[in-house]
This record gives C-alpha cells, structure tokens and sequence, in this order.
DNA sequence: TCTGGGGTCCTAGGACCC
DNA sequence: TCTGGGGTCCTAGGACCC
C-alpha cells in the first residue's frame, strides 16, 4: 500500500500560477485579508519557518510573519489541481486507488520494488502537475499513512510490521493518525505516553476509558494493524453542509434570518447536485463570543426546496435564542443513503 | 492569540416500548 | 413501601481529519 500526500499543495497551486512567489513565505486562508475573521489554510514552507501553521488565526500569522504573501482560499483551483493528480495515479499501472481528500490518496499495487513504484508516481504526479508529492510505503493503511510523515519534503519511506516499533515505539500517541491532543490527555491518564505503551495497553482499560468501538481501535492504531485493502467504491455523501463566520457578530433577528435563507439556498444547491432527498437537518449557531450549540432534526423525506426552508427557519424558531448576538450560522442537510451504500470501516474516519 | 469550513463517526443520556 | 432489563430511536456534544 502506498499513501500519495502532495507536498503543501494548497501552496503549491498558488505558486504555481504565481512563479515569483516560489522561495517567498506564502499563507493561504480566509479571503486572504489578515486584519479579517479566518484562518490559515495551508503556509508555504518558508512560511512555516516563521512559525505559521495550519489552523493559526490570519491575525496571529500575520504577527509571526509580517511579510509574508495572504493570499484568499481558491478552492476551484484546488479541485481542479486535486483532479489532475487523481489522473495520474488511476492510470498508474495495477493501482487501486482509494482517494482520501485534496491532496492524498492511497494506492494498492503489486510491485516487487514499492520504492522504485513510489518513485515512478512521483515522477509521473511531476511531469503532469508540476507538484511534488511524498509517499509512505506500509503494510497496513495505517502504516503507510503514518509512514508519508517521515518521506515529507518529497521523499518516500516505508513502514512495516518489521520497523514500526523501532520507528514509532517511542514517539507519543500524538502522532498517530486518529489521535489528537485530546485522547492523547486522556491516554496519559491511564499512564499511557508512548506508542508502545498503546500498543501494550490492556484492551479493557482502553474499553473503561473510550468505549466498545474506540477502546479497542486505539490499541490497534498503537501496534499499527489495521485495514490492508485499498478499497476504490466510490464515496457516498452522508451529508453536504455550509458554514459562515460572520465579520461581524449578527444582533438584528432580521439578519439572521436572511442569513438562515443565503445558507438553506447554498446547501440545497449541494444537495441538488448530489440529486438525494433529505432527511435531517442541524442547525449550528455560534453564539458571540464563542459559544457553539448544534440543533438536528429528523425531517420527513422530501426534496422540495421550499419544505426544506420551512423546517430550516422552524427550527431556528423552536431553538435559537433571539437575544444573543450570532458570530457564525451553519446548516447541514443529512441525505438519504442508498442501500447498498459502502459502511464505514474504520472508527472517525470519513472517506474510507 | 482569538479562534474557518467541510466532512465523518462515536458516545451518552433521555424517551419510549415491551 | 421501592421500583428490572433489554432494545431502539433521537438529539447534543465530542473528537478527529484535511
């Protein structure tokens, strides 16, 4: 199994249709003004040496680097970039290829010689887009995944069974994919710091602690097992959803009703295209400074528009509270499933 | 420092039923 | 006169990922 991960694509992209900012500190995010509500998307390499990160408000990166390019979130071009790269790697000789976002994908192959394979995609993903990419060689999804973050810049690493407790033993469970800083608090809790302490772990403690599905999948991520098959069914939405951050906080109930309309029209248009009724409704509401609450409700099926804005703005009515000021408004519509739908295999993670 | 947007799945607790 | 034990459905919140 091989994991593809293009090399700060979002970056990447910008530069490429703007040469004379390749080797400059470049932040996307946001409609690229940093004195506004956002945050960083992706930073250039040069940005994150400054200490610009992913996730960082504009604000702050426009502080740790004053001079650096802020640029707005493009995502057709992305999409389009996105495209490209998911060409080459489907034409690639006896690829199974199981896309997981923008910019990374699996590939199941048979290859005596993985490395020289990755090095082949590399090249091709090249030659075609112009992008780099990394690529994580394993013998579990996992593995591989875990593995791209030792090839990055542009490299190409392989973990196994045979080297993940050397590798990754003595690393936090941080760095696992799937667990984040707060189950890695919670782990330490129990005593558990290390990857191998995860992998150790008695299974019924992890059970006492994360319940019967999360429990025994941590252990596993811990010992690297795990899923061995790239699976190329294609994905079947369970939701499509909008969310906007105001500039400034809504205090008028007239604004957040035009606002409830511009969001149930955006969705519905998601919704058109994935052509499915829909059957639920969650109303999210960030109320200032920071306090976020979510609203779902099941709806009868329906795919009229007009009966999809009439359960959206009752149940704004039934739950949001008219006097306090409104920072952000967010609306997902739940569809219908087909039957025969591919299940979830692997526990948080969507895509797979 | 002031915190985006689009997704997915899991868990807990209450309601309700037999 | 102290109040079982499932099971399912629903909603809110949490956590994670890119």
């Amino acid at each position: 199994m091989l994991h593809v991960d293009l090399d700060q694509f979002v970056a990447a992209v910008e530069v490429l249709r703007r040469p004379e900012l390749a080797g400059l500190p470049v932040v996307v995010g946001g409609h690229g003004d940093p004195t506004e509500r956002g945050v960083v998307s992706t930073a250039s390499y040069e940005a994150r040496e400054l200490g610009v990160g992913s996730g960082m408000p504009l604000r702050i990166a426009a502080r740790k680097a004053p001079d650096a390019v802020f640029l707005p979130v493009d995502k057709p071009a992305y999409e389009a970039a996105s495209a490209d790269v998911l060409a080459v790697l489907q034409t690639w000789p006896g690829g199974v290829v199981q896309v997981l976002g923008w910019d990374e994908a699996f590939v199941g192959l048979d290859a005596d010689d993985p490395e020289a394979a990755a090095r082949g995609i590399q090249a091709a993903v090249l030659e075609t887009t112009r992008l780099h990419c990394s690529v994580g060689i394993g013998d579990t999804l996992i593995r591989a995944k875990v593995a791209t973050g030792f090839a990055k810049p542009r490299g190409v690493f392989r973990l196994t069974e045979a080297n993940w407790m050397s590798v990754m033993g003595e690393r936090p469970t941080k760095e696992l994919w799937g667990v984040g800083s707060r189950i890695a608090a919670r782990l330490e809790t129990l005593g558990v710091h290390t990857v191998a302490e995860l992998a150790a772990a008695p299974e019924d403690v992890l059970v006492a602690e994360f319940g019967p599905k999360l429990g025994p999948w941590y252990g596993t991520l811990g010992r690297g097992e795990g899923d061995r098959d790239v699976d190329d069914t294609p994905w079947v939405a369970r939701a499509r959803s909008r969310e906007t951050t105001f500039q400034e906080d809504l205090d008028e109930p007239a604004a957040v009703e035009a606002a409830l309309r511009d969001l149930t029209a955006a969705v519905l248009g998601d919704v058109a295209e994935e052509g499915r009724p829909v059957i639920g409704l969650t109303l999210k509401v960030r109320y200032a400074p920071f306090d976020t609450k979510t609203h779902a409700r099941k709806i009868a099926e329906t795919a009229d528009p007009d009966e999809v804005l009439a359960a959206v703005l009752g149940l704004a009515a039934d739950r949001l509270d008219p006097d306090r000021a409104v920072r952000l408004l967010g609306l997902r519509a739940d569809l219908k499933m087909p039957e025969d739908a591919r299940e979830p295999r692997t526990p948080g993670r969507g895509g797979w």
